[in-house]
RNA sequence: GCUCGCGUAGCUCAGUGGAUAGAGCGCUUCCCUCCGGAGGAAGAAGUCGCAGGUUCGACUCCUGCCGCGAGUACCA
């Protein structure tokens, strides 16, 4: 019985004896993790609430430790229990039957396989603006994402990964404004221009963002060239449309690649122009006419608009709660555009996409994106229809997101709210330190904040591909020294492990509504609660294997079926060894490492990939100081060593199993 | 103004209404005869922003206040 299986079936037991001695229902019945594995495996600080429901009901005074040895006797009747104690004023601490629980959860795999029928669920991470490179607040976007993807997979949920590519919007215009009016150049001479480029094209072109932004600065008067771009992006034909479409889709493809550095990958790339050019706009705007969800204004500040009242964010002036979805001039907001989207990947829209292979992984793995060519490739999967949308866009567009959601939610309200969840997370910012080590001149108001938020216009922020360079040259640096021996390759392979495992730990250790402050040398650290101190742990406990397998002259897989099989059948002298002085430290491993289903469950329905980070971070530390406490080679009691074996396997596959899920893969060796 | 988030050790952060509030960094001291050193042991360090309230029990829930941040665009 698997540990969720028992805390249910714990949990009935306490709400049915509740039901049969005292007559009270209880609900739901709430239970926790004692302090101390001392203190038992479960606690049901429950005989409090049911000593007041008593005598609300029959005005009858009970103690509560009295309840509480009531519940116990029912308890332990139950034969994984091993006993219950009464702690305290009324806590039921519940032990379990550790010989016969380690017997059978040591094959433990912790996760459920995805039914490839049940319901699809959409994530939509990244979303980068198509026009430079990634910068570490992007990649905290993505890897959220991609991790709360892997969360819901090993929950067993089908999940669908887009990437949205706003590919017609402003900050598109300005850098085709930079290629075109600064460089004066037309989509042959960026070709050429790029067979000679030295750095990536999306460097080129987060420096040319910066000129333009410094270009508009200077006169007010430039931004006239960008309204013009804009509104030839909106046509979609043309000379500027054909060059904005390249270099939007050449900082695509670098942006996926530099994701793809992170082990961050999508299914399909939805594109702003297939919104406008397919007209789904025009639908979801027809829609929401019909609902009257959407009036015109004829006065007032809004006059000529099509706006979506918002009533819970009254305002002082009378309509600044509305929400402005087609501006006077007839254009259509990204909000707006967003809702066509939403409604699209709920299947709502009644309108499909055409799609197109944008390309594949080395695996294999494809990529598809829209297009407005009228082409239908037969191989393309069947994309949008989900049942749930997780939205993943930080804290600052809360407003526009509840916007979307409520829009969605009032033209169909068989779907509701709970169908759209705004994955909501606080930006890296940068820590005055960092932005004068990138060689930003601060200004005396932004040197007295804790911390300077990213700008991509000005051109500040820690490139994404300049982060994970220098965190792989340092962990190449530490691996030759360690072995120097081993190919460059191998060493290579290692040092990108230790680089990726470092950033995303880095970015994930943080609860969503933390503010990360970027500092290089907490990014860059190897040491103390980081990605690289997990990996050890797991490489660690992978080297015992191969020096015990070795040292008993047979096969790991043989050494651990043989240890299994002793767990099975030394029942007696597992149980003594249990209770023995180092049963409570042994146990609190077999015990953690079984909860990681739990955790991988409680992080799906709280949406907090942060609550992994710290398990895996505190399985890792229990691992290290059962390596420093207990030593398998040496052990010459055979059930123990068994036991001792079984713990060991048990806990490095939770760990690399949590840590695969947080995008984490553990070396051969560091 | 209004809406949302935050305030916990020197610093950066965890913390389901429950037991003695925890980590990492930094600081002090110690441990390489090993399956360990990208480690491990021990120590110092707290008005959980302030004041009320609810509760058998509050860092956690409610109210007010103070401080910080974000949003409140015909930007996204």
């Amino acid at each position: 019985m698997s540990i969720l299986k028992l805390q249910e079936t714990l949990r009935e037991t306490v709400k049915k004896t509740a039901l049969e001695k005292f007559d009270i229902d209880l609900g739901q019945v709430p239970a926790e993790v004692p302090p101390k594995t001392e203190l038992g495996d479960l606690a049901f600080p429950i005989a409090f609430e049911l000593a007041k429901q008593i005598k609300l009901a029959t005005g009858e005074k009970q103690n509560p430790r009295q309840i509480a040895e009531i519940l116990k006797t029912s308890l332990e009747s139950f034969d994984f229990v091993g006993k219950v104690e009464v702690a305290g004023p009324g806590y039921l601490n519940v032990f379990y039957n550790r010989a016969k629980f380690l017997a059978e959860n040591s094959r433990n795999n912790f996760f459920k396989t995805v039914d490839e029928n049940s319901p699809k669920v959409c994530v939509e991470h990244t979303s980068v603006n198509p026009n430079k490179a990634a910068h570490i607040g992007h990649v905290r976007n993505s890897v959220l994402g991609d991790t709360f993807v892997r969360i819901l997979r090993a929950n067993g949920k089908r999940v669908e990964v887009q990437n949205y590519i706003d590919n017609t919007g402003v900050q598109v215009a300005d850098v085709v404004v930079g290629f075109v009016h600064l460089r004066k150049m037309d989509l042959a001479q960026i070709k050429q221009l790029e067979a000679g480029l030295e750095i990536p094209f999306d460097y080129y072109c987060w420096d040319l963002y910066t000129e333009v932004g410094k270009f508009y600065a200077e006169n007010e008067e430039n931004k006239k060239f960008r309204a013009e771009t804009l509104h030839e992006l909106e046509k979609g034909s043309g000379e500027i449309y054909e060059l904005a479409d390249y270099v939007a889709t050449r900082n695509v493809e670098c942006i996926l690649r530099t994701m793809n550095r992170f082990d961050i990958r999508y299914d399909l790339l939805p594109r702003e122009s297939e919104i406008l050019h397919l007209h789904f706009w025009q639908k979801a705007f027809e829609l929401m006419k019909e609902r009257g969800v959407i009036h015109f204004e004829n006065e007032g500040k809004n006059k000529g608009c099509w706006v979506m009242p918002f009533e819970s964010h009254e305002g002082t002036d009378e309509h600044d709660a509305d929400k402005i979805l087609v501006r006077s001039n007839g254009t259509v907001t990204y909000t707006g555009k967003d809702i066509a989207y939403q409604m699209w990947k709920l299947g709502l829209l009644g309108l499909d996409f055409n799609y197109k292979l944008f390309q594949a992984y080395d695996d294999g793995k494809e990529v598809w994106i829209t297009t407005a060519e009228q082409i239908t490739d037969a191989n393309a999967p069947s994309f949008g229809h989900s049942e749930t949308v997780y939205n993943v866009i930080d804290t600052r567009q809360s407003y526009p997101q509840e916007v979307v959601k409520k829009g969605v939610a009032t033209i169909f309200p068989d779907k509701g709210e709970a169908a759209s969840v705004h994955l909501s997370y606080e930006m890296v910012a940068l820590s005055p330190a960092a932005a004068e080590e990138l060689g930003f001149e601060l200004s005396d108001e932004d040197k007295q904040r804790t911390f300077v938020e990213m700008s991509g216009r000005k051109g500040l922020g820690v490139k994404a591909d300049d982060l994970l360079d220098r965190l792989e040259s340092d962990a190449l640096r530490e691996v030759e020294n360690r072995h120097p021996d081993i190919s460059n390759d191998e060493k290579q392979s290692i040092a990108h492990r230790i680089a990726v495992g470092a950033l995303r730990y880095f970015l994930l250790k943080y609860t969503k509504n933390t503010v990360v402050v970027f500092d290089f040398k907490e990014a860059l650290s190897f040491e103390g609660e980081t990605g690289v101190y997990c990996q050890n742990a797991a490489v660690r406990f992978n080297s015992i294997f191969k020096k015990v397998a070795e040292r008993f002259e047979t096969g790991e897989n043989e050494l651990l079926e043989k240890s299994f099989g002793t767990i099975e059948s030394e029942n007696e002298e597992v149980a003594r060894i249990f209770s023995s002085e180092i049963g409570h430290d042994l146990w609190s491993l077999v015990i953690l490492a079984s909860r990681l289903e739990e955790i991988i469950q409680q992080a799906a329905a709280v949406t907090e990939p942060a609550i992994l980070a710290k398990y895996n971070f505190n399985l890792s530390k229990a691992m290290h100081l059962f390596h420093h406490n207990h030593r398998i080679i040496s052990e010459e009691n055979p059930v123990k060593r068994a036991v001792l074996i079984v713990i060991a396997d048990l806990t490095r596959r939770a760990l690399t199993a949590g840590l695969r899920t947080m995008g984490i893969e553990v070396p051969e060796r560091m």
